[in-house]
Parts: C-alpha cells; sequence; structure tokens
RNA sequence: GCCGACGUAGCUCAGCUGGCAGAGCAGCUGAUUCGUAAUCAGCAGGUCAGGGGUUCGAAUCCCCUCGUCGGCUCCA
C-alpha cells in the first residue's frame, strides 16, 4: 500500500489492523496523528486499515474540523453530566468553531458556560478513550428512547437505514457518522463563546433549542490569535465607528432600520456615488431616476404582491389610489423599456440607478448598515438579446472587480447559482443562461464556485462576496439573469427577422446597496478611510495662538486646491489636538508653530506613520494630490 | 417573527438584599500660550426607554409595549 506521510509518498507491506499501529509501526517515537485521510475520506486513526492512499492528518483544516467535532461532543457530555435530563439535538464543527444544539426548559446564563467550560476541561483531562461502534437500529432506538433523547431517535429514522454509528465516550454515547479525535486528551484549547437560539433542523415550527456556540484549536496560540481576532473584529464594528466617527444614525424617533447619514457619512457616500455614476457613463450606461411608490397594480403584474408581500410595508391609499412603497426598482425600468418600440439594434440597453427601496424586514434580522428597512441598491437593468447576453455578464464581472478594487477590495469568492427545484421558464432557458454566466465566469479567469439549486426562482445568478481584511466575507455584488419579469409584462423588441422576441434582463448591483457597502467598507479600513474617501484630509493644528493666521492661511491654500482641510484652533495643549486628529483617523496633521511659519513649511504627521518632519506646502500638496488621484490606499 | 441578554447624562459605565440619581470623557465658562496621543479650575447636564402594577417609598420587584445586542430564519 502506498502512505503519504506530510506530502511523501511511502511503499510499504503493512501488517497493522489500525492505523494507530501503523503509525507507532512507522514512527514509534513521533506523537499520533488526530486523524487519517484514506483515499480522500477522513477517518478515525482508530479504523480498520484498508485503502490505496493514506495520508496522516495532524493540523490540517480537516484535522481541525475533526478536532471541532469532538470539542462539540465533549460540550454534550459536559451538560449531559451537569444538567440531567437536557435532550440533545446536533453538534458540528463550523466555520470557526463547532456548536451543539440543547433542549432545555431553563435558559443557560453565561455563569452556566463557564461551569460547562470547566467540566470540559476536567473531562478532557481524564483523556476518556472515544471509541466508534456500529450498532443495530434497535439496540439504538432503544438506548436513546430510555434516556428520553428524541431528537436523536428522530435523527435515526429519518437519516439513517439498517445500522448506526455511535461514538461513545465514557458515560456519553452521541448517534454520529464521525469522525473524531481517538481521545478527549487530545481537546486542549477551546472556548465556550456564546448561547443562543436555534430551531430543531432549522425549522420555526419546531421546538426552539439553546446552541451552544464554541471553539477549539491545536495550539494555545492559535486560539489566543482567534480570540484577540475576535477583539479585533468587535473594534472594527461600523456601528461603534459610525457612533466615534459621527458618520450615521440610527434613531429610535425615526424607526428600526432606517439609517440617517450624517454629514461626514454623506460626504463618504456622495465620493462613492460620485465615482459609481462616472463609472457607469463611462462603460456605456445611462442613468435613470424613478419614483418611491407606484401604483399597486404595478406590484399585481411584476408578482411582488404575491411572491413578497411579507417584505413588502402595507400600501397606502388616497382618493380611492392604492401605492406602494417600492421593495425593487425593475419594474419602473421595465414600464421605461416598454414606453417605445424597441429595435434588436437599440439592445443593449444598460440603466442604472441609485434607487431607494423599502423592505419589512423582521426586527430580529436587523443589524446596523448590514441590514436595514430602507436603502439604496447601486442597480442597474440590463436588456440585451440572448446572443448578447454571455458578453453582458462578463463586462458586469469586470465591472463589478473594478468597482470594488478601486475601494480596497481583491480578495472575492464567486459563486454560480443553479437552477433550483421551483423555477419559472422553460429548462432550456435555463440551460442556456447557466451557460451564459459559466462561460463569462470561465473568460473572467476569475475562480468560482457552483452553487447547484441555489438560484433564484426567476433565473440563474452570480454572487460575489467580498474579503475584508480580517478574512471576513460579505456579499455585496450579484448579477442575476431574470426569466420572469420580462414575461410578465410582455417586454419584447423586434429582430431581424421582424419578429418579436422577449429580451434577456439581467440585474445586477455591484456595491449591492450604499448601506450595506459604507458598513462593510468601514469595517474594512477599521473607520481609516484612504485618502480619496477621507472626510477630512488634513487637519492643521497650530500650537499656540501666534500661529493661528498661517494655520488658517494653509487651510485656505489647501481647500483651493480641493483638499477636504479645516483648522483646530481651540485652546489646547498639541498633544490634545494630535490624539484627537489621530482618534478621529485624519490622514494628515499638518503642525505649525512658529519654527515652520519662520521657514514657511509644515511639519507633517501621517496617520499610522508619525512625526515625518517639516516639508513645503507644496510638496505635501503635490504628495497628497497624487494619492487622490489614483486612489491610493497608501498614505 | 422566535429564544436569551440588555436599556441610567451626548458617550462609556457605577448605582448591593427597595430609602435624597453618581463618575470619567465630551459640552460650556475662565485661567493657561504650550512642539507630536489627554493642562488646570469651575459650571451645567437626567420623565433612570415608555406605560401600568406592588409598596409608606421603585432606577432597583412584577406585568405589558418599544428599542438594542447575540443567534435562528431571511437577505442588498
Amino acid at each position: 500500500m502506498r502512505i503519504k506521510v506530510k506530502g511523501k509518498l511511502i511503499e510499504k507491506e503493512v501488517q497493522a489492523a489500525n492505523y494507530i499501529e501503523l503509525w507507532k509501526e512507522l514512527f514509534p517515537d513521533r506523537p499520533l496523528p488526530v486523524a487519517v485521510k484514506v483515499d480522500g475520506e477522513v477517518k478515525d486513526i482508530r479504523s480498520e486499515v484498508r485503502g490505496e492512499e493514506v495520508e496522516f492528518l495532524f493540523e490540517e483544516e480537516e484535522a481541525l474540523a475533526v478536532l471541532r467535532h469532538s470539542a462539540s461532543h465533549l460540550l454534550a457530555q459536559a451538560v449531559l453530566q451537569l444538567y440531567p435530563g437536557t435532550k440533545i439535538g446536533v453538534g458540528p464543527a463550523i466555520e470557526n468553531g463547532f456548536y451543539y444544539d440543547f433542549y432545555r426548559e431553563e435558559p443557560f446564563t453565561p455563569e452556566d458556560l463557564d461551569r460547562i467550560e470547566g467540566r470540559m476541561k476536567e473531562l478532557a483531562s481524564q483523556d476518556i478513550e472515544i471509541k466508534r461502534e456500529v450498532w443495530p437500529r434497535e439496540k439504538a432506538i432503544n438506548y436513546f428512547r430510555e434516556r428520553g433523547q428524541d431528537f436523536k431517535i428522530e435523527l435515526i429514522e429519518e437519516k439513517t437505514q439498517g445500522d448506526v454509528s455511535v461514538y461513545i465516550q465514557g458515560d456519553f454515547v452521541d448517534l454520529c457518522r464521525g469522525p473524531h479525535v481517538p481521545s478527549t486528551g487530545y481537546i486542549k484549547h477551546f472556548k465556550l463563546l456564546s448561547v443562543s437560539a436555534a430551531y430543531w433542523k432549522g425549522d420555526e415550527k419546531r421546538e426552539s433549542m439553546q446552541r451552544i456556540y464554541g471553539t477549539a484549536f491545536f495550539k494555545k496560540e492559535d486560539l489566543e490569535a482567534y480570540l484577540n481576532f475576535i477583539q479585533e473584529a468587535k473594534k472594527r464594528d461600523h456601528r461603534r465607528l459610525g457612533k466615534d466617527l459621527e458618520l450615521f444614525l440610527v434613531s429610535e424617533e425615526i424607526g428600526p432600520g432606517l439609517i440617517l447619514w450624517l454629514p461626514k457619512g454623506a460626504l463618504v457616500r456622495s465620493l462613492i456615488e460620485d465615482f459609481w455614476r462616472q463609472e457607469h457613463i463611462r462603460r456605456g450606461y445611462q442613468l435613470v431616476y424613478t419614483p418611491h411608490i407606484a401604483d399597486l397594480g404595478l406590484w399585481k403584474i411584476s408578482g411582488h404582491l404575491e411572491y413578497y408581500r411579507e417584505n413588502m410595508f402595507p400600501p397606502m391609499e388616497k382618493d380611492n389610489l392604492h401605492y406602494q412603497l417600492k421593495p425593487m426598482n425593475c419594474p419602473f425600468h421595465i414600464i421605461m423599456f416598454k414606453s417605445k418600440l424597441r429595435s434588436y439594434r437599440d439592445l443593449p440597453v444598460r440603466w442604472a440607478e441609485l434607487g431607494t427601496v423599502y423592505r419589512y424586514e423582521r426586527s430580529g434580522v436587523l443589524h446596523g448598515l448590514l441590514r436595514v428597512r430602507g436603502f439604496t441598491q447601486d442597480d442597474a437593468h440590463i436588456f440585451c438579446t440572448p446572443q448578447q447576453m454571455e458578453e453582458e455578464i462578463l463586462s458586469t464581472l469586470f465591472f463589478a472587480k473594478d468597482m470594488l478594487s478601486a475601494f480596497g477590495f481583491e480578495d472575492y469568492e464567486i459563486y454560480l447559482s443553479t437552477r433550483p427545484e421551483k423555477f419559472v421558464g422553460t429548462v432550456q432557458m435555463w440551460e442556456r443562461a447557466e451557460k451564459a454566466l459559466k462561460n463569462a465566469l470561465d473568460r473572467s479567469g476569475l475562480p468560482y464556485e457552483i452553487d447547484p439549486g441555489e438560484g433564484v426562482f426567476y433565473g440563474p445568478k452570480i454572487d460575489i462576496k467580498i474579503k475584508d481584511v480580517l478574512g471576513r466575507t460579505w456579499q455585496c455584488s450579484t448579477i442575476q439573469v431574470d426569466f420572469n419579469l420580462p414575461q410578465r409584462f410582455g417586454l419584447y423588441y423586434v429582430g431581424e427577422d421582424g419578429a418579436r422576441h422577449t429580451p434577456i434582463m439581467i440585474h445586477r448591483a455591484l456595491l449591492g446597496s450604499l448601506e450595506r457597502f459604507f458598513g462593510v467598507l468601514i469595517e474594512h479600513y477599521g473607520g481609516a478611510f484612504p485618502l480619496w474617501l477621507a472626510p477630512v484630509q488634513v487637519r492643521v493644528l497650530p500650537i499656540t495662538d501666534r500661529n493661528h493666521d498661517y494655520a488658517n492661511r494653509i487651510v485656505e491654500a489647501l481647500k483651493a486646491e480641493g483638499f477636504r482641510a479645516e483648522a483646530d484652533l481651540r485652546n489646547e495643549k498639541l498633544g490634545y489636538k494630535i490624539r484627537e486628529g489621530q482618534l478621529q483617523k485624519i490622514p494628515y496633521l499638518l503642525i505649525v508653530g512658529d519654527r515652520e511659519e519662520r521657514e514657511g513649511r509644515v511639519a507633517l504627521r501621517v496617520r499610522g506613520k508619525g512625526d515625518l518632519g517639516a516639508v513645503s506646502l507644496e510638496e505635501f500638496i503635490a504628495q497628497a494630490r497624487d494619492k487622490i488621484k489614483n486612489k491610493s490606499t497608501e498614505l
């Protein structure tokens, strides 16, 4: 058999019955691996030796998932010991850790979590063996029934046929496919993080379980780094920064999920919008504006009234007319498309709008700028022929990429979502559109994954999730093909053949919504915007009252050059003004005292770099202007 | 919408088993004129989220409503 150890292949005849023995045979002195990958499948190291190609896992992603899965079992074991009668649900490894779902009348408190974590540590230090056994179905059902573990019985009945595998560690038995680490002693560095509610099987009609989240790592440093990462993310929270930097406001008096853009945030927004408009015009889009409300009948035709009602604010009535606040911009663009006869020569038509929409999001899902009830989509609709579809998608992909990279986002995850179970249009149409999307993606050279069956009912789509500096992903850009609306509204164009054809409609948003994008942007930069976006680019700090005139003259000169500059003339010490300027994350602080005034220069202090000494104003302006022009993220 | 936690000055938070609403920062006034992350002093600032109840007495205990937060579900 061939055995791969850290990438190296070894050919060897083996006698060992299981992988622990095999490992000891090969490397008697080295610590045991966590799990083993046999022909691509991760397994327990206790399992029987078979298979062609074997790879021992130590600290790989796959090994970490095994560790965390085992940590979740350890959690369940501790909970059952401390809170007998608790019913256990499921406990998988997830992206940054693990969770386990429990059903119990009394809520778990933070103190309970400490207690549970303490018990987990005890159990881990006992280094209890974790064994896999295969039980006859009846035995497993009886075992869980005697212990009142109804959820486990439900799982056995639904998910398995024949015998079932269980994992046993001391007094704890769990229904599980595995794999797991060989003993609890492997689980050394972990922490329980939070408790929250989750429906059994994600179904609102089912029991509400208490989900305990935690994380686990192989190394202490990794755990600490992760906890540190959580702290860092908290510091960058756009809600915190939005308050500290006076960017935006959500007020109870206005209403939940409704954003007030304060002057500094509004300035950043207007810069984003200006850039956005300019780029759209440059790329052959036309800008349009549409109202915020429309006759209810429009939403009947579009189908929103029927399928989207619970997300819409209720209609309003006046003089027997009924109006609906818009949850989407599409129907407006469609009516404009219909307003005259279109020829194939007119296509593609690309209409873009910063369209403000209102959606009634459920109260529990609102979150800062990231999930709101009123927001402005950077929307556009492209009406084109089937032949043009691929080309349009490709150029939209590049557009999205350029747009995002202007804001410092260079990493993405791209997903192609294909036909779901419920869909409109014909299979043929879907295949054609999916092919166009796929070809465009292939031609773009951008890496992507296929998300089978995750398309919207009206068409397939491409979603781009951007990665921020902390590696978190955010869904912003989306490109969706729509077979539904052109049909519902009876859209057509006259083809080369003189006959009527239904155009392909592509919905796309590059930033998603200005609100969400701004929120992501704030977190990405931690509030320290690049020069071209900074609400205040330069602040001049005079050292004494004697230097006020000079400071004002500098500010005027900077303003004349188009900079957003201001002077801090308050009667405070320099250290204080610097501290404030830094906390406000202003890119450049220009300090002017008698010395600078005499020499006609400014002392430059750059965000993140500190005191850089005196330079002439002209020199500074030339440098800074360059950085603004290039949208540089460096200072 | 659901489960849990929370809501005290502009901000961050203290306020114990019920007994006169507090601190720091920010703000205002004055002093100080200062060289790279907080000068000093004084003043002002509150329907303790809102409503109802228990009590001689409620920020504190109970109920309801609203909002926020962590998740579930959903999504730009």
